[in-house]
DNA sequence: ACGCTTGATTGGACCGTTCCAATTTGGGGG
DNA sequence: CCCCCAAATTGGAACGGTCCAATCAAGCGT
């Protein structure tokens, strides 16, 4: 009943040849004559042969595969992240195999485990957590490159990540250009992409002389958590003109609480936020964001890895993209 | 530099035994006498062995993996059922190769190909398109579910879907309990899915005496989409106390219309939508919704393959799962 | 015609495992 | 003590490819 794949042998029988010219004419057409290319070709496919990805790496010692682990595949920015990742391997000849981390560590290093079991000839892990188990296993062993926001060049391995201070400003100066001066800021919690962020924006204040007008209020990188934040900030006496909110997920939070508060947004507050999900782009929303360059990043990643494949002695590089601004419609100018 | 990887043998050649004692040790420590078996794991931890899968499966002539093609990740629902069929597929031992479709039709064969050369033992489908050149290749080559909503059992695949005449029904009928009479439905477009939503939704209206209300509205499943049906709607004479819109994202959509339209949601307007997205759980969005148990059809689609892998002569099964109602804040009783 | 170069083809070793038949060990019972 | 059996261990043949050195088959210039 399981008349199990042919293999090369029974293609070479079919085709009255040798298997190693069968091989030959598979990876090298021409370098076999016309005619027993055709009658190889023919005996491939009459048998539906279909080669075996597990005996050409054995016997390559390759996989030709790089390994991309996906700690949060529920963030839709991992899709943008992966797409672009994928374009630029697939362009290299690579094939990518994808795993989901976990918020269970175990199982994370288990993924990873696999893939390096399957000879992955790298490794690009979309996250901004360092996979713990995973650090020693993978270190030296296996070209990494870690797409995030945080970490920068920590560790060893090669890394992307959007600049989050660099987009903080421009978030704080896009405000202050409508004229906003008592800006807000929700914060992230207290990971290092989020302090990056607060640090962005506290520094884009002070620069411009409004150092006594900054505050920070507690949030965190969810719909509550903005929703929170944004609480606090409006029961305050200062009467906050505009919110920077940590990420996007956590300013469509800060939407729901000044609304909930009667106050209209941009007419009386403005908000942004920072990532640029699609999400922000909905006609319900149509939020002003810090987007990052997702698919760029994912593109980069790829780039960098293959090269460090090239050249494993390559010194480790990061790359930090600039993000930019897509002005929508929760801000506007100041109102008198 | 690169000492390649140690094998079994320098596993062996460590604790002074064979490599076959090595593999057995792997695979089954209690028949190896303890005394041996303390040494090959040292030696092998002294030496960062890790099994070579390429060898094993080639070995074993199977894989233990079964592969996953998602034809949109970036719609949120993948995620979902990913997560569903990952719980599923590892506690049964296996190990899970995701892969992403596109639209490009060859690349999705590609990927396929790719699977199938990895010698995976099933393959499931995550979407609602049946790739196309794919259909045959994997005919009868390789166990195989989709996960969908549409194409019901019309292939001689497994297959697995939500209910969506039923789940229609279940929209129209809150609606109705609500006191709604006058109920509008933003169709999906075309396809397969849309043209079930709204045969569910039209038989509902003729179950409840409605037919002369019904009044269907172009859309398509995305925000634009939810937004045009929708403007069309409220234009329309008729005055709808209620819309049911064909899926989240559609409905999301709808709501701008509403808001642009002067209306209030649900005070002038009730709004449903279909599908569960996390995205509707938001604060500012609350959306009423039909969700589809995404997490159980993955982990069904997994159990269904692991049947077929073990049978491969049992007839195709198709689940189709019942959806369930999530009343949020866009439905509420008619208003006098 | 003839030795030669060149291109086409082949046989067999090898990649790192698993598996099985065969061999070695270690006692226990007589 | 010796014999026998079960348990522990080993050697070598697969698995389905790739690769290389060796063999074969043509042309080609002189």
């Amino acid at each position: 009943m399981a008349p199990s794949r042919p293999t090369i042998k029974d293609v070479a029988a079919r085709a009255g040849v040798s298997k190693s010219l069968v091989s030959l004419a598979m990876r090298a057409p021409d370098r076999v004559s016309p005619a027993r290319l055709t009658s190889i070709r023919a005996a491939a496919d009459a048998l539906g042969y279909r080669p075996n990805a597990a005996a050409r790496n054995l016997a390559d010692r390759r996989s030709f595969t790089i390994g991309v682990l996906v700690q949060d595949l529920h963030n839709p920015i991992s899709a943008e992240v992966i797409d672009g990742v994928q374009r630029q391997v697939r362009a290299s000849g690579y094939h990518t195999m994808l795993v989901t981390g976990s918020a269970d560590a175990d199982l994370e290093r288990g993924e990873i485990e696999k893939l390096l079991e399957f000879q992955v000839e790298g490794l690009i892990i979309i996250g901004h957590r360092m996979p713990a188990g995973a650090r020693a296993a993978v270190d030296g062993e296996c070209p990494t490159v870690i797409i995030s926001r945080a970490e920068t060049g920590i560790l060893g391995l090669d890394s992307i990540s959007n600049d989050d201070v660099c987009g903080a400003r421009m978030a704080v100066n896009h405000l202050y250009d409508l004229g906003h001066r008592r800006i807000a800021h929700i914060t992230g919690g207290s990971n290092q992409v989020a302090l990056l962020r607060r640090a962005g924006y506290e520094a884009a204040m002070n620069s411009h002389g409004l150092t006594a007008n900054i505050a920070c209020y507690e949030g965190a990188f969810t719909d509550d958590g903005g929703y929170r934040g944004t609480r606090l900030a409006l029961a305050s006496p200062s009467k906050h003109s505009a919110i920077f909110v940590a990420n996007d997920l956590a300013a469509v939070g800060a939407l729901a609480a000044i609304a909930e508060n009667g106050r209209q947004v941009p007419e009386d507050v403005s908000v942004i936020g920072y990532d640029g999900m699609a999400l922000g782009a909905l006609r319900s929303i149509g939020l002003t964001t810090i987007a990052q360059p997702l698919a760029s990043m994912g593109a980069d990643a790829a780039d960098l890895l293959l090269q460090r494949i090239g050249d494993p002695s390559r010194p480790p590089a990061h790359v930090n993209l600039e993000p930019r601004l897509i002005a929508r419609t929760t801000t506007s100018a100041v109102s008198r």
